[in-house]
DNA sequence: ATGCATACTATCAATTTGATATATAAAATC
DNA sequence: GATTTTATATATCAAATTGATAGTATGCAT
């Protein structure tokens, strides 16, 4: 499965740009499926190419054209195509583990700043989850709670993990700091 | 960072050719920083070129013969400016993820398969813990015990998720079979 | 005997990454 | 009031990566 793929996918909920394409990347389907303006344009373009998508330009005031892309009947055969991988992958690659890895090649306060700004950032995503609580409201799509709920259940799972091994990787747990009673 | 960085750690273990690290790729590094023959015979060229690694070819009988590449001290220089970012990535490209987004587009069937086969999946990765039990035993580094932790504690989270949350996916969860008392 | 696995090297087309170019307007900061 | 940043939109480019394939030889299994 590729971009183009996805892109089709995407257009199943209705026309959109490219441009509201990438924003979409990078509100929810990036976090599992990323995807840059590079590989979205060029998917777009064979897709067109194809007879998988048409497009109608809308102009703007001041702003370039948008190029509207709706999905065609080859289009949706082409997607469950697409989706019909029953060993679909699922990779991670991740500098984070690698640098960890070599943790024995660097400093404890490189690590540890390393792991104090990995903690953060989970924190971060973890925080966009309490604005919807369990988001089984309206019409979003199981497969989308789901895919949310993983993501969340995740970076849960990664956070806990961080935090009750992180000392494996330091010589000294935080500098203990002891002060050796004088005169024993 | 990139293969190249990691390809310099991995020599920082001793010498090893092209052959000999893809099968390091394969069996532990893979699994969070995914690389084949494509990135790394390029990447040990050009480390090669720019002086960060020295090889000598060491003939075989009936075999071709094996560059086997030391890591030299610029190479060490150039690692640990490759490890000194504060803020790695972990990036998930996830092809399973993408498809169950879009379950509502697929059969129960399909969905159901893909499930039971990521599953059947985790599983098999899981055994291979079971063969060292926590081997913080020899001389494994810290890191690495860190990272093979970290890839246990993922899998099982993520069969934990799929298993309570698979029938979120499927309208019937497990086709309900109910045979309801005749003549009630 | 024919195919498959292991041991090695290496390359290639297609895809993806991450940054950048172009152009305008509004909003924010100084 | 001037400057920078953000948002809207398109698109491309060099470099890196993917996944497959090619070549060459030995041994093992069917």
């Amino acid at each position: 499965m590729d971009v183009k793929t996805v892109c089709l996918g995407m257009l199943t909920d209705g026309p959109a740009s490219g441009y509201d394409m990438k924003k979409c990347f990078e509100s929810s389907f990036g976090h599992f499926f990323p995807a840059g303006y590079g590989s979205i344009y060029p998917a777009l373009a064979t897709l067109a190419r194809n007879g998988m998508v048409e497009f109608v330009e809308v102009p703007q005031e001041g702003k370039p054209d948008r190029k509207v892309y709706s999905i065609t009947e080859s289009g949706r055969e082409e997607l469950l195509k697409g989706l019909s991988n029953l060993n679909p992958t699922h990779k991670v690659r991740s500098e984070f583990l690698a640098i960890v890895w070599f943790a024995h090649l660097m400093s404890d306060e490189q690590i540890n700043t390393v792991i104090d700004n990995k903690l953060i950032e989970i924190e971060g995503f973890l925080k966009l989850f309490e604005a919807f609580p369990d988001c089984e409201c309206d019409d979003v799509p199981k497969g989308a709670q789901f895919v949310a709920g993983f993501g969340q259940h995740m970076a849960e799972s990664i956070r806990t993990y961080i935090k009750d091994n992180r000392d494996m990787l330091t010589d000294l747990d935080e500098e203990p700091d002891v002060k050796v009673a004088i005169g024993s």
